[in-house]
DNA sequence: TTTTAGCACTCTCGATAGGAGAGTGCTAAT
DNA sequence: ATTAGCACTCTCCTATCGAGAGTGCTAAAA
């Protein structure tokens, strides 16, 4: 009865009466006894009423009890994996455009706003040293991480350096900050001199980067999802929200902890710390390789959304995003 | 007069009556003459009425006649130069994220959304390709382009490579290419053979990339300024205009053509081509550093925006942008 | 004890009407 | 050319009303 409720009013986004339960679902009660029904799971506060002569809608707690206990969560159908996948296949050149293809994946399917945050390591190592002359005594330093993550920054050294030197420096740099770690990589810039010193600190503070600021930039896509929704017709909501996902540092903010691989973590409605969030979901979910890899992949919606589709996107997506990770760590 | 009405719309959103105008700009006439000039001007077609008794809104035309004839285009006051300049420094270390701070800085001036596009050259050259090793037979190509960009890309090779060898490709490529157009990429990578050649095509790719989807990414940001304008109140216009902003091939059909280095475009209105943007403003900029680097900077808004602050505004962050990238190319 | 029919009751929503307020356009006088 | 005066128009707010929807309760039936 309780998963009727919340299946219609998912769909309908209105509040659901007893006849349209008896009809829709072919029912052999009347409405009245059905009404008792409700009466009861109203008492329970899985229900309620916003006035009297008004349908039944499901509360917070009515959706959580759904999600634990009664709902069957299907796997996206087979040639909806198939385009996800096949487009990821496109994106494997570009590794900044997963993200967005992951992102968009997920808006498409679910109809909701997505998130997705780049992968991060708790341990980020180096795997590779380039420094790229641009001018007499400004250069480009070019760190590959192990995932494949790759950053650039402009240097401006203290002396002049030939390309020559500059060649031989990024062989020794690979050579012997290969594997490092960043705290590993601090302690060299400790122990070198002059212009490679600065080069190595730099090197550190991308390392520092990468282990911290995990999100600094969050992927965001399908917003319009989200304001095409009847409960956010008003501009206030849909504005609160957007300033949320605007503001990256507070939008990372709530990334669950401990999550395991491949799990998904659902909040909803006022379990969530930002009032903004009061009447939306968030279905979240981990992706990575070993214990050391961690990304996010996640849809926001009203706290009326389709659980069952979001869960099953979330994992699907969470699933390829780990493999791409995989295959980047050289497994 | 047009001015003062403009003006005053400007900062009420709310149609400006004769009084209103005598009172606020100490006209020493009275309301019946200001009438008299209201009319004359809704004449012309610079003004409108929304119904009988309501006061004067400037039309498109009102708009366009006053930013080119009429209006003083001040500078941003010199603390808010320092303020934004000061965060492009801090940026200068993380290449990506200038333009982040270009967008974030123009909303935040403007209070406005902004929009920026990385910048791309018709004609990129190659600095630097490195090819590191990730497997046996996968490799990441990275390829710096002139201007500093750096591009990622996981490769399968057909024959499995020592990382002796892949060292030596790194060098040989970037001595032969280093200064090569994409043709002249192309050109090689038809020359070369079994792995090599692979890499070399995966290279003349990437640039190929460069010189035509200038605008695969674009960073926008302060877009819940809008949403907070009361003309944006109703979600439809909103969304209409969000899912402008979340398509952002669409969204880079919106740039001008052919537009001179430090010159601000601006469209008015109903002289956009999308239906979505019928009552918005786009003030664009461009930066470069020769003709061939090009990114736009640029802000959107209701057509009633302060267009003597956005051009400011545009004009100044253009200008950093500009310089920054001169400093990428090594000048 | 469970189910059901019947009915009173409550609340929303849309339509309608009226009145206050704002602002214009016009006319005639300065 | 400017202005005072005034009629006129339109919006916006509020109040009222009735229809419609849906419940809760009660008492009867299974």
């Amino acid at each position: 009865m309780l998963g009727a409720v919340i299946r219609e009013y998912i769909a309908t986004a209105e509040p659901v009466a007893s006849v349209q339960l008896v009809r829709g679902y072919r029912l052999d009660v009347s409405p009245a006894t059905v009404r008792h029904e409700l009466a009861a799971l109203e008492d329970a506060g899985l229900l309620t009423h916003p006035h009297t002569s008004a349908g039944r809608v499901p509360t917070d707690l009515g959706y959580r009890y759904f999600i634990e206990t009664l709902m069957p969560i299907p796997s996206l159908r087979a040639d909806e994996q198939v385009t996800v996948s096949h487009q990821f296949q496109q994106a494997l050149q570009d590794t900044a455009a997963w993200l967005r293809v992951a992102a968009s994946s997920l808006a498409r399917l679910t109809a909701e706003a997505s998130i997705v945050t780049p992968p991060s390591s708790t341990r980020t190592t180096l795997r590779h040293v380039e420094v790229v002359p641009i001018q007499e005594r400004r250069v480009l330093l070019v760190a590959v991480a192990d995932g494949g993550a790759v950053r650039q920054q402009v240097l401006e050294l203290g002396t002049a350096t030939t390309a020559e030197q500059l060649r031989a420096l990024s062989m020794r740099l690979t050579e012997s900050l290969g594997g490092a770690t960043a705290t590993k990589v601090h302690q060299a810039a400790a122990a070198e001199k002059g212009a490679d010193a600065d080069i190595t600190r730099a090197l550190a503070r991308i390392l520092d980067e990468y282990d911290t600021v995990r999100a600094r930039e969050v992927y965001v896509d399908g917003f319009q999802n989200i304001l095409a929704k009847p409960e956010f017709a008003e501009s206030d909501r849909s504005r609160a929200m957007l300033s949320l996902f605007e503001d990256h540092t507070r939008l990372s903010q709530i990334l669950p902890e401990g999550l395991g691989d491949g799990e998904v973590h659902i909040t909803i409605g006022h379990e969530h710390r930002y009032e903004s969030l009061r009447d939306c979901s968030l279905v979240i979910g981990r992706y990575g390789a070993s214990g050391d890899v961690v990304g996010f992949v996640g849809v926001v919606g009203p706290t009326r959304m389709d659980y069952a589709r979001s869960i099953g996107a979330v994992r699907y997506v969470g699933s390829l995003m780990s493999d791409l990770v995989r295959v980047m760590e050289g497994r």
